[in-house]
DNA sequence: GGGTGTTTTCTACAGGCGTTGAAAAACTGT
DNA sequence: ACAGTTTTTCAACGCCTGTAGAAAACACCC
């Protein structure tokens, strides 16, 4: 149909254009959506402030991405694939210098913060509005766990094992309440303040 | 113009009817409104659903509260007044007891919290609601702030100055950044799990 | 029973919603 | 230059939204 192919520019030109017709227009599309559902989330976004943000037609957005939902979807999985490849490389960096035995527990919590709190992340607009969407889905009775599992889960669950087997006398429900309380924390201070303190 | 009676009842009869209809029509619209903004959100509600729920016509939430966001404000506003007066009433209690001096900062804060986390409250299923509904809107870029600080503000102020006097020493700032650390963390206990633990 | 004020229902409007299909445009490879 | 594919536009569809106005049902007082 319509994916699977990466074919980068378009415009074919310049180099660098306007700020608002540079990127190709799919990824315009994803900026701006991200941005709007981060401040009002899925149902205070209409298609057509996304398309009108984007500076696209009402159409393509609903072209690119099929529906609404998929755009939503489209959104939350960009920046969860870069985020999951980055931490699960700082897991086996820590892993391999660890050597036998294992990484250290708090190794292991480093691993699982660092890429977030990176500085390449704060400073980018766009992953600021990622990390606000995040917390206001994390934080929604309706969407919370479900779309949080599915993007997230298999890569908790190798640092879960990971922390397992560092903290071997630790019962694994609390590991997980652990998670869960850190996975707030960071939830709160993002979604009220935008950055970090 | 429509406000300001209190009337009680109305089908002026049998004492408890059916678990639809006992109920004055008014404030089931507000139970309805309020389980489902708490799932939901603002936007992820419409007048239709809140009106099917509470089993009266399209009409009468527009009828008796003006329009959607007004509904949404008297569901907030319900509980916030008994709230409010019971934290009040904590308040002297305890400053009461303390006598000269005034009380200590943790009995000021154990009255902050004590009818938030009262057993009457924690049973009665309209509270969680409400106490789901409050950390999502607390969440919020959009609302955040206006609404929360609408509704509990004057007596948030009166409890900071209650602090204020049992901690001469400390910051302004930082008794401002230890309620919004508590806040926050009673906020996502709620909008997490929905109880206590 | 008639008069008065409130509550509830019925019906409908105007507008915004997500989505679609076909035409136009841009881009590809040859 | 041409055919094929993908992207973008235009215009519209059917549906659902919040809300309002007129009429009906009800309660209350004299």
């Amino acid at each position: 149909m319509t994916d699977g192919k990466d074919k980068a520019a378009g415009s074919a030109g310049t180099g660098q254009e306007g700020p608002a017709a540079s990127r190709p227009r799919k990824d315009r599309i994803l900026d701006a959506a991200e941005a709007l559902f981060a401040k009002h989330g899925f149902d205070g976004v209409t298609m057509r402030q996304v398309a009108m943000a984007a500076s696209v037609d009402v159409a393509l957005p609903n072209y690119h991405f099929g529906s609404k939902r998929g755009l939503f979807d489209a959104v939350l999985l960009r920046r969860a694939e870069v985020l999951n490849r980055e931490r699960l490389q700082a897991l086996e960096d820590c892993t391999k210098a660890a050597g036998s035995g294992g990484p250290a527990a708090e190794a292991i919590i480093d691993a699982f913060l660092r890429p977030l709190l990176s500085d390449s992340h704060a400073e980018e607009e766009g992953w600021r509005h990622y990390y606000e969407l995040i917390a206001q889905v994390n934080n929604s009775p309706e969407w919370g766990g479900v779309l949080m599992t599915k993007y997230f889960d298999p890569l908790v669950r190798r640092f879960m094992e990971a922390l397992k087997r560092a903290l071997p006398q630790a019962d694994e429900a609390d590991i997980y309440w652990c998670y869960h309380f850190l996975s707030g924390a960071l939830t709160l201070t993002f979604a009220q303040t935008g950055r970090i303190d």
